[in-house]
DNA sequence: TGTACATCAGTGAACGCGCGTTCACTGATGTAC
DNA sequence: TGTACATCAGTGAACGCGCGTTCACTGATGTAC
């Protein structure tokens, strides 16, 4: 049947936060189609009045959680603190548990490797990234920011997929602990007030 | 029809082998049982005379790379020279472009989270691996080697998946320099004979 | 040493299953008059 | 404003496919005598 045409456009916005959601948490292959529209509250049907296959779903939806995680960063270059803030919640057990609702470059960057439809997508966030946090980069001296962004990116986006794929609960939270001791220590006393 | 005895350890090698580098390469989901045993020269029939199912082989291949990758790390702790040609060769392009023939946990930690199976393995190689590099970690101040250790180590792992998830190649190259200028900068001078 | 037979790894067809994708059909919405 | 009809997103059965796994069968090897 027809449906009011206002909704079409929330449909397909749903479809594409439930898949982002989604493949982070379970990668691209261990998610199904039908999954992902069973999770938008639709059949299997009409993905394709969305989207042309998976593989273009997967793309979009790289490109939407490349937008929500740059407005995370963003919103965290105000102030020195406020990237070591998010550093410390980049490391938090609560960011390790919750890969849907995280980081995509820690969630999928094994995965993205093997879907050539997504490394476009994937590469310029990446580049995205790095740019604001070199911009933004308030440790150590700066002689060189934008190479020790990029080693505090790959330590931060390494040491979550590790601390993920591991059993040993101790081992996980010390990973997280070490990288997160590196970048961002908490203060030995209450900062300051700015 | 019979085959010799001494045969069948050597084929069991062989699957364990060839499944490593297959996994390492497409990852756990993007190789069929029936291509590790063509890989293997058989018919995908007696996979199941050496191995109860996929997952007791994914659990048994991330153990056999593991022996494997801790080897290599053994022969390079003989001299700080040696732990940076190690970082040197981890970082190369050579080595992200070979995900078959590379490290384990660079090539399949996000497929690992995913795996129940794998997971004990995975930890216990890492446990393994942190633990020589931080008894030989011939950088910086050692005030805390095993930190130092965990911080390096995820900044390794995470720069090689992440230039692998890049088709951007300036990019690539650009974030495996970095993470090797850190950790193993060329040095300045021919070393002097030890 | 030579012969008869039991063993068992390898073969390849077959299974059930879930996947991505297609499509004839439905029926409330939006439009024409 | 009221009625008749065309539109088209959603439905759900169906498709072909590749997967992991099973199994009746094969036939050279190793063993018993």
């Amino acid at each position: 049947m027809r449906y009011p045409a206002a909704e079409t456009a929330e449909k397909h916005q749903r479809i594409l936060q439930e898949a982002a959601r989604l493949f982070r948490e379970q990668g691209f292959d261990g998610v199904s189609v039908g999954q992902i529209m069973q999770a938008t509250g639709l059949t299997h049907g009409p993905f394709y009045n969305h989207f042309a296959s998976k593989e273009a779903l997967m793309a979009a939806s790289t490109l939407h959680g490349s937008e929500h995680s740059r407005a995370a960063l963003d919103a965290a270059t105000g102030s020195p603190e406020a990237m070591r803030q998010y550093v410390r919640d980049y490391m938090s057990a609560a960011h390790r548990d919750a890969p849907g609702n995280g980081c995509l470059l820690a969630a999928l960057a094994g995965d993205a490797r093997k879907q050539p439809a997504v490394r476009p997508a994937f590469g310029i966030h990446l580049q995205s990234i790095i740019g604001k946090l070199a911009a933004h980069f308030p440790w150590r001296k700066k002689r060189n920011p934008r190479q020790d962004a990029i080693v505090m990116l790959s330590a931060m986006v390494g040491a979550v997929a590790l601390a993920r794929a591991v059993d040993d609960g101790a081992l996980s939270d010390e990973i997280l602990a070490a990288v997160q001791a590196a970048y961002a220590p908490t203060p030995p006393a209450p900062a300051p007030p700015a």
